[in-house]
DNA sequence: AGAATATGTCAGCCTTGTTGACATTCCAAG
DNA sequence: CTTGGAATGTCAACAAGGCTGACATATTCT
């Protein structure tokens, strides 16, 4: 430690500070996708069908291009997930009625339940983590997630809260 | 810290705000791998290669069981990963001298030089997101991320630093 | 009519994870 | 000194989930 130089306020941007937070990271996305993994694992789901049942489920009638643009994955990775989810009945794939071109993809009542049992798993380490943290923390954490983000994907981000009725 | 059951002390576990966590994480996690992720497409490493490369100059001369523990993989798929490393002449693997079935692993000039090239696009992005939130976000990020490891995890997290010097 | 868009699909490749089986080397306990 | 077990390495096979490229089909826009 004890970078001196100058005042402290500058002391969180020492090179050990940075790498500590970088591992800080890594080890935390770990534990972020722990939970719903081990649920995943025990059907014939991974993280790929964890994300797009999420984002299904958050924006109810998305279509197929918005998903691909969230997830920031080809079509035909998508695709893969996508037909298995459908022949599976967890996602109902509706075409459009103004544009018949596009699909609308919605979580059917099994899909939607799933959808809980994966969100409940990480919500409840989210919120332990935030207890444990600390109202004021949290808002640190957001701050900093967000900094971190591509700022089309910070658009993005948004852009999800907003669609929200 | 203040679990004053009603008023606004809970506002931020709301179900709304910790999904907004989770997509937050997960946005800035794309972030957080996007820079090295491009360098190392460039050559013919990927990410597990990175994560290897990272906690050998982290801990010069730990062992091979050690950074399995530390990564969280089989030896199969950290073994591939270290043998391409090895040939190609940026980690170098020696015998131990007490234990001689142990391999140390350190990085060779080249190693250290890749090292360096993709530490410092991650933390130029770390640090800009930090200068961009302030170091009370930051404590309060690292907060979070921390309180979001799994216990063993968390364990090692700190290991990694007590073990320097 | 023709260009552009949205979607789906086939084929093939890569990275990175997994299991299982097995060899080697070495330390340590009997 | 022998033997059991630990640490390591290696081979083979497989799966998930990325990728590219090519191509097909509707549908809509110009």
């Amino acid at each position: 430690m004890a970078e001196g130089q100058s005042g402290e306020s500058l002391l969180f941007l020492t090179d050990e500070q940075l790498r500590q937070g970088i591992e800080a990271m890594f080890f935390a996305y770990r534990g972020f996708t722990a939970d719903p993994d081990r649920i995943l694992a025990t059907m014939a789901y991974g993280r790929a069908h964890h994300r797009a049942i999420h984002f299904i489920a958050r924006s109810p009638g998305t279509t197929v291009n918005n998903l691909l643009n969230i997830l920031g994955v080809t079509k035909q990775s998508l695709n893969r997930v996508l037909r298995t989810l459908i022949e599976d009945g967890l996602v109902e794939s509706r075409q459009g009625t103004t544009d018949r071109r596009e699909r609308h993809l919605h979580l059917t009542e099994a899909g939607a339940a799933l959808e809980r049992k994966l969100s409940d798993a990480q919500r409840a380490r989210m919120r332990a983590a935030y207890r444990a943290a600390g109202p004021e923390a949290v808002a640190g954490f957001r701050q900093v997630l967000e900094a971190m983000m591509d700022p089309e994907m910070r658009r993005k981000y948004h852009a999800i809260r907003e669609a929200e009725t």
